[in-house]
DNA sequence: AACAATGTTCAGTC
DNA sequence: GGACTGAACATTGT
């Protein structure tokens, strides 16, 4: 489920969790919580509170103050599956937000427990996501929501790497994923394997409001499974724009499928 | 059982 | 040194 869209919903759970005392913390899960020691996170945190919660890309983080002065930001990134879960509810974070299915104690990989009895705990079955205490979110490019048709341009139109390879690289610009990528190129009616700087001024604008439009409606309608070409990617699938064959293949590293036809 | 999965990172290669 | 590629990472589901 992760990508800007998801976060973002995370990001506004986890306003629930601001300006409340923490009590304790379990940070015990070593390869979530590294390079943190276990304790490390806790021994930080409990005692201080929550102030803001923050988002660039799929990076998420908390600014706190702890003992009257600030204290180190808690960084969260929810890697592949993770969730945000602020006193038992979690935001519209895709299928799994219809269908739970089983919650398994030991898939909360991390657990704030506030002095109201409340808490915040990122649940998560594959434990890719990830808590630290000052991540490093420089390296991360401007926000996808926010990048503007200039710095597009410059930043996803460079390169000979193919232009899914460019839209799925968190340093040229932050948040976007591989659904929301193949969404992308194809409301924009771009091949996915063409090479970044062969597209033109045209072309790259045409994909940066494809982008714009994909987020839009992703987080309105609660994740970026509800685009409109994602349940055609699977085998069998056709474009629901042109009914010709979607065909699947790796580009940038990553399972993608396209349009026989439009993305050609 | 083998393989793919909505993400990141690191070791290689050009 | 920068740009780029593919495997590895931990775990679940098909």
């Amino acid at each position: 489920m992760p990508e800007l869209p998801e976060v973002e919903l995370a990001r506004a759970v986890l306003e629930g969790a601001l300006d409340r005392t923490i009590a304790a913390i379990d940070d015990t899960d070593h390869w979530v919580c590294r390079p943190h020691a276990p304790g490390e996170i806790a021994a930080a945190l409990v005692g201080g509170r929550l102030t803001a919660a923050r988002r660039r890309g799929k990076a998420m983080w908390c600014e706190t103050r702890v003992g009257g002065g600030p204290g180190p930001d808690l960084g969260v990134h929810l890697g592949m599956g993770g969730q945000i879960v602020v006193d038992g509810r979690v935001g519209p974070t895709g299928p799994e937000h219809r269908d739970p299915g089983p919650r398994k104690p030991e898939w909360d990989r991390f657990t704030v427990t506030f002095a109201d009895g409340g808490s915040l705990r990122l649940f998560d079955k594959r434990r890719l996501g990830r808590v630290r205490l000052d991540p490093d979110v420089d390296a991360l490019g401007p926000d996808a929501e926010t990048i503007t048709r200039e710095e597009f341009r410059t930043r996803v139109g460079r390169g000979r790497s193919a232009v899914k390879a460019r839209l799925l690289d968190q340093s040229v610009l932050a948040g976007v994923g591989n659904l929301l990528a193949d969404e992308t190129l194809w409301q924009a009616r771009v091949s996915p394997s063409a090479p970044a700087d062969e597209l033109g001024a045209a072309r790259l604008d045409a994909l940066h409001d494809a982008l714009e439009a994909a987020l839009e409606a992703a987080i309105a309608h609660g994740g970026v499974h509800t685009g409109e070409v994602i349940r055609h990617r699977r085998p069998e699938g056709h474009c629901p724009r042109c009914g010709a064959p979607m065909v699947h293949g790796t580009v940038g590293g990553r399972s993608t499928w396209w349009c026989s036809a439009e993305q050609a």
